[in-house]
DNA sequence: GTCTATATGGCGATAGAC
DNA sequence: GTCTATCGCCATATAGAC
């Protein structure tokens, strides 16, 4: 079974369907990537997670390429679907980016992994020659357009101060979320939102103009 | 010759110095440990970039470890060393930390490589079991302490406002910084001195309380 | 769905000629 | 200082028994 299970026939067996099963094994080599770096973690160690033999998990994955994608595809798929419910929302331009922060925030300890592999292997994810991965491309420049839409109307509509470069802004918005996931720990001192509502204050006080009236956090 | 040439016998062979023989390899080595991941990048990538063969390297080098242990250190000697000299000037927390931002950003152009490795493989020469990248961990506390010195210090004067968590304030300038060096690349529409200034703008004016005097930028 | 056994290949590193 | 030649190891992936 190398191609993602039809959730119409949940048979179970021991328990558990065929997808359960397969969804824990990419979660073991997910964390296994974000630990050690995809090109580092080796079929083997992927299957003595799970108890069981590499050649094994070549009946639920095609390659090892082929969890890392599901890993990746799952996340961007969520996000994605997170900030489209955000931009229906019909709320002000600084509103909806300050929920855009939230939700990166709160993407971090769902798919921690996921984040952390997608930092750190992106670049080799690229460089494949295959192609396999472009579509990491396309899903970052989409994100780009949410951001940058919210950005520039936030400016032209005086919520946000003008003498800013949007898409250096943007960026500047972008990283510092992600880029926390470096140290970022569930149950530490520090949940995510309130991270957010810190990185928001700091943030947008310097963003924010006197006439914005919704003050984030 | 597998140790770093002692620099009084600077003897030539065809116009260049053993030395920079070595440090040009190590320049190579680098920029495909940036662009492809250390583990991705195997000796014999690194031989055909400098024109020779695999087993020509081990002349020049013990490990592949160790040419990616000389890429790091010489990085984060250049770094600390400027640290030192910004923090023996004499200056006020908030102009400190304003140039300590500056260099920084400086320091993506001539180290962009090393910071590209230092962010991407740092899980992984961290997860070694030899510990030889252990140093890592030790600069990266070293340079910490310089940081928060500064950020409790401008609390404490009240050029910085203090409601802000130091620590997290740290991580999120330190964050903003090297993450820059995904995007960042030498001769595009911003160079790092108005990179700089951005971010010291957007950052310090919710950073700073208005008692300060001495705007960035 | 997992195991046994193995193919196929690329990796880091070495020894010694030149 | 580089090349030739190669060793030993471990990686991903496969085929077929159970």
């Amino acid at each position: 079974m190398n191609q993602r299970k039809s959730t119409a026939t949940a048979r179970r067996t021991h328990g558990v369907t065929a997808s359960e099963r397969r969804d824990h094994l990419v979660k073991l080599a997910a964390e296994l990537f974000a630990r050690k770096g995809f090109q580092a973690t080796t079929v083997r160690n992927i299957a003595d997670e799970a108890g069981i033999l590499s050649g094994s998990l070549y009946h639920h994955f095609d390659s090892k390429e082929s969890i890392v994608d599901e890993v990746l595809r799952t996340f961007l798929d969520d996000l994605t679907a997170r900030y489209r419910v955000i931009l229906d929302s019909g709320k002000g331009p600084a509103e909806v980016l300050a929920q855009m922060v939230r939700t990166g925030f709160a993407t971090l300890e769902p798919h921690r992994a996921a984040i952390t592999v997608m930092q750190n292997d992106w670049n080799y994810l690229r460089s494949l020659e295959h192609h396999r991965f472009d579509y990491l491309v396309k899903a970052e420049d989409e994100i780009e357009r949410m951001w940058m839409e919210q950005i520039k109307k936030g400016q032209a509509t005086g919520e946000l101060r003008a003498d800013v470069d949007p898409k250096l802004t943007y960026r500047m918005l972008r990283d510092s979320i992600w880029v926390a996931v470096r140290w970022f720990r569930p149950g530490g001192r520090l949940n995510t939102t309130a991270l957010a509502d810190h990185y928001i204050t700091v943030l947008f006080d310097g963003l924010a103009t006197g006439e914005r009236t919704d003050q984030p956090g």
